[in-house]
DNA sequence: AAGGGCCCCTGAAAGC
DNA sequence: TGCTTTCAGGGGCCCT
């Protein structure tokens, strides 16, 4: 699942190798990955284009062109794979191989995707493609980004305050804070002691301190590790991620927390699966409907 | 504003 | 062993 450090990742990764390469070839195997325009449009905007840069928003990767940018959202399976043309990368991702950027020094740049989830959209693309439009507003209202330089201690304390919401929720809404999927959320939450079914506006001063902290480390040792591999991440050279190893509670139900010892719990929050250390992180002071 | 449910999609894992 | 069912998950969308 490519959140913020994976695609960090795959964007430093690519960016040596594609900025300044011209797209010679697009090939399109699976049409409904392109969003904004026709296989035929979107070949004749990408095509004998220059990469100029490579940028990053939220989970979003984007490819700024000569002619027109484009935007890819890996979702939960997507990789983006930078190549040789005869490589083999195995009969299930060769079978999922969707979009093919073929590149003017030889390689080549594969989108994969196994679980059809992704899209690469052109930005300024058809502007009545209610896709498009959906995702260009997904990118306008993105919150900030959990890093220095992005999120700041005042607004997040603010905008934390004035929110009902589940911790485990808010974190994963783009709007509020951009990157974090299921995974990061679940470490944040460790890293700061904070129960997932906490209420953002009943934070302390302090809690909301440790969170705002918390996010920007483990967020930071993501990324110095190259980000996670759980399922199908892999990064623009095909490797894998090591922060896997480094995880306290994502995926460890049952087993040590490796703080204080106690079991590690999962709890279905939002319809996304939740971890947490049962000591390290207290639940909430029961409702008071809530009786004998 | 918040939350539940459904959908997309398919490989892996669990169940029988 | 092998077939069948369930699950996971980012995020949009609809409904309450």
């Amino acid at each position: 699942m490519p959140e913020l450090p994976e695609v960090e990742t795959i964007k430093r990764t690519l960016s040596p190798r594609l900025v300044g390469r011209t797209i010679e070839k697009m090939e399109v195997r699976t049409p409904k990955f392109l969003v904004g325009a026709g296989p035929d449009e979107f070949r004749r905007r990408v095509e004998g284009g220059r990469v100029l840069d490579l940028e990053r928003r939220g989970k979003f990767l984007i490819l700024r062109l000569e002619d027109g940018d484009l935007a890819v959202h890996l979702k939960m399976a997507g990789q983006l794979v930078w190549c040789r043309p005869g490589d083999d990368l195995g009969p299930t991702r060769e079978k999922h191989t969707h979009v093919v950027f073929h590149l003017d020094d030889g390689h080549e740049l594969r989108y994969v995707d196994t679980r059809h989830f992704g899209r690469v959209y052109l930005l300024d693309g058809d502007p009545d493609d209610p896709l498009l439009r959906r995702a260009l507003r997904t990118l306008d209202e993105l919150g900030p980004e959990p890093r220095e330089g992005g999120l700041e201690w005042e607004g997040f304390r603010a905008r934390l305050a004035a929110r009902a919401a589940r911790l485990k929720s808010l974190l994963l809404d783009q709007a509020f804070v951009a990157g974090l999927g299921n995974i990061y959320a679940d470490e944040c939450l460790f890293r700061a002691g904070i129960h997932p079914l906490r209420l953002a506006s009943s934070l302390s001063e302090e809690e909301a301190r440790r969170l705002f902290a918390g996010m920007r480390e483990v967020i930071a040792e993501a990324i110095e590790f190259r980000g996670t591999s759980v399922r199908d991440y892999v990064d623009g050279e095909g490797r894998e991620g090591s922060f896997s190893e480094r995880l306290n509670v994502y995926g460890r139900t049952g087993e040590a927390c490796p703080r204080c010892g106690a079991a590690i719990e999962r709890m279905v929050i939002g319809g996304r699966s939740s971890h947490f250390c049962p000591r390290c992180q207290p639940p909430p002071e029961p409702s008071p409907r809530t009786n004998v």
